[in-house]
RNA sequence: UGGGGAGUCGCCAAGUGGUAAGGCAACGGGUUUUGAUCCCGUCAUUCGUAGGUUCGAUCCCUACCUCCUCAGCCA
């Protein structure tokens, strides 16, 4: 049920090509891919490249295939191919046709490189990793050619021919493209394309024991699949030479272009597989979806939703500098969706006794699931002489401003009486433990006469409160780059605080949300039942999403 | 002068030889039984710096400065 935002794409770089590529006839309809490795989870970069080339896709009415690069079967499992698709699934896409991998390719690749050999544009090296790095150069000195380089094209069909007969151990010989070993891109120094590796293949077992490299079967892949924009990240700049040398060598007619733009950078978060990793094998999360995590599966955990997410992505936009978003903009996205789809319904997660002395006579009342949306319906907002308020809600020094409960005061109850305190009960150590408050029995639906009640505070009835485990999350991490200083562990910056459980209580409508509910505690925030640790009409759990917008507390500070 | 990129408001980000969109944030004000939402308003004489071309430059030219990125048989 989440909200489509009917707003216009916002223009990038890569639209601009587009439209040029549409206007001159070029293409008649554009074909993208968002191209994983399954060797890990996905995480909110990601969701932003899915949401541009699918986004591409549905808005010029082409095409986006899923295909894994699993040209490295060492890291490559089932189960991340698998989350993958369904995160992608999750954020509301669909890949066009089946999902491709790079492996169904592995024979073609084979071919071609037989193609390159016999053109005299591949040859096998039998250099150890080490000599090949010495004769790579420098970045400011050529390389040389390697002893091997000059072997006759039948020496090099026989030689690849027996890597791939598993005649040779690994590492042995590697097959490189035959470029220019002086190129001032270190790319273009005959990079390795393929290369022998006994390693079971999640798809292929053990069929093969050379496989070929990311540069040379990426470019086939998207050849083959006839895309035609094929867009990446900022990295691949330098490779782009030899994408288009490896298409422009080959007898394949399709030759998509390859387009990069700047990684995201978003604030007091960090987005490196590896390091993400390391917070999950140091056991410093709960794993890949800690509600806290970068990952799509933690931003879902917590609450996130997918029409957030897509917006975020709109709004942080396209382009080749280098950006540190801030996390305003994700909690604005999200808010934004959840204040339109969230009902509404009370919780109190850090209680204050309240009783109330002349409750004789007081009526419960109905209120709506959302004030802008009758739609959502209404329930019975309980009422009873015990009650619980926000310990915060009640001061008995209030700040200048103060709109809440105080000695003496008054406040509406939200959907219920207004409510004055004539008492506050302390124990030995002077802290407020209970409050003795009295209702006007006529305000009930209807304003006081004679005077005006600004404060509104929500509460809950004891007797019908339910008990429910709040988890609050903040950020993880302390400092807005927490990678930024390669002399520091980032792991010193995480925030200690990141986390706070704490058992609340909560109205009973919420006691058969299913998990993945979504509510707006009012006044606190949105929240979200816990995928995993929720039970319908049992453990109630919640993961706060993101706070409410709060400018009274702002203005404390 | 190794190669390749980028520099427009606090954070993102359009834009074009014709006189700086938008979003987020912020700040005022209004509505409100959520200090939420919603509504109204304010928020770059200026586009890394210095020159030049031009009637006119953020956009073209030159030089400089700063930042990012590349030396896996990873992707």
């Amino acid at each position: 049920m989440s909200s489509t935002p009917l707003v216009s794409p916002v223009s990038n770089f890569i639209r601009t090509v587009i439209d040029g590529d549409l206007a001159a006839g070029r293409h008649s309809s554009i074909v993208t891919r968002f191209p994983p490795e399954p060797n890990g989870y996905l995480h909110v970069g990601h969701a932003k490249s899915i949401c541009l080339n699918f986004g591409l896709a549905e808005d010029y009415h082409g095409k986006c295939n899923l295909r894994f690069d699993d040209t490295n079967p060492e890291k490559e499992s089932c189960e991340y191919a698998l989350s993958i698709q369904e995160d992608v699934r999750w954020l509301g896409f669909q890949w066009d046709g089946a999902v491709h991998w790079a492996s169904d390719y592995f024979d073609d690749l084979y071919h071609y490189a037989v193609e390159l050999i016999g053109k005299g544009l591949a040859y096998v090296d039998d250099l150890t990793p080490e000599e090949m790095r010495e004769y790579r150069g420098t970045l400011k000195e050529a390389g040389k050619n390697s002893p091997y380089r000059d072997r006759t094209v039948a020496d090099n069909l026989d030689l690849f021919a027996r890597m791939k007969a598993g005649e040779f151990a690994d590492g042995a010989k590697v097959l490189r493209a035959k470029i220019d070993m002086a190129s001032p891109n270190i790319n273009m120094r005959d990079p390795a394309i393929y290369r022998i590796r006994r390693a079971h293949h999640i798809r292929t077992g053990d069929k093969w024991c050379i496989y070929p490299m990311y540069d040379y079967t990426h470019c086939i892949s998207d050849a083959l699949e006839g895309i035609t924009h094929s867009i990446c990240t900022l990295e691949f700049e330098d490779h782009r030479p030899l994408y288009d040398w490896v298409l422009d060598n080959l007898s394949i007619a399709c030759h998509p272009r390859q387009y990069e733009f700047s990684r995201l950078e978003l604030q007091y978060t960090i987005t490196s597989k590896r390091k993400l990793l390391q917070l999950v094998n140091g056991k410093l999360v709960s794993g890949w979806d800690d509600p806290r995590m970068p990952t799509i599966s933690g931003m879902r955990r917590r609450g996130y939703t997918p029409a957030g997410i897509r917006e975020f992505s709109r709004r942080v936009g396209v382009s080749k500098s280098s950006n540190n978003v801030d996390m305003a903009i994700m909690e604005g996205a999200i808010r934004e969706d959840l204040e339109a789809i969230a009902p509404r319904v009370v919780a109190v997660i850090n209680p204050l006794k309240v009783t109330i002395t002349n409750f004789e006579g007081a009526l419960t009342r109905e209120a709506d699931f959302h004030p802008n949306h009758p739609e959502f319906g209404r329930r019975m907002v309980a009422f009873g002489s015990e009650l619980v308020i926000e310990a915060d809600d009640f001061s008995e020094v209030p700040p200048a401003g103060w709109k809440r409960l105080t000695l003496g005061g008054e406040i509406r109850l939200r959907h219920s009486y207004v409510m004055r305190c004539d008492e506050a009960i302390k124990d030995a150590e002077g802290r407020v433990v209970e409050l003795r408050c009295s209702i006007d029995h006529a305000t009930l639906g209807k304003n006081p006469e004679g005077r005006k009640v600004k404060g509104v505070i929500h509460f809950l009835s004891v007797q019908h409160a339910l008990p429910a485990e709040i988890r609050l999350y903040d950020r993880l991490f302390t400092v807005a780059s927490p990678d930024a200083d390669k002399e520091v562990d980032f792991c010193n910056y995480l925030n200690p605080a990141s986390l706070n459980v704490v058992q609340g209580w909560v109205e009973a409508v919420v006691q058969d949300a299913a998990p993945e509910t979504r509510y707006q505690f009012e006044r606190l925030g949105y929240f979200c039942t816990d995928r995993r640790d929720h039970q319908q009409g049992g453990r109630l759990v919640f993961n706060r999403t993101v706070t409410l917008k709060d400018s009274w507390t702002k203005e404390q500070n």
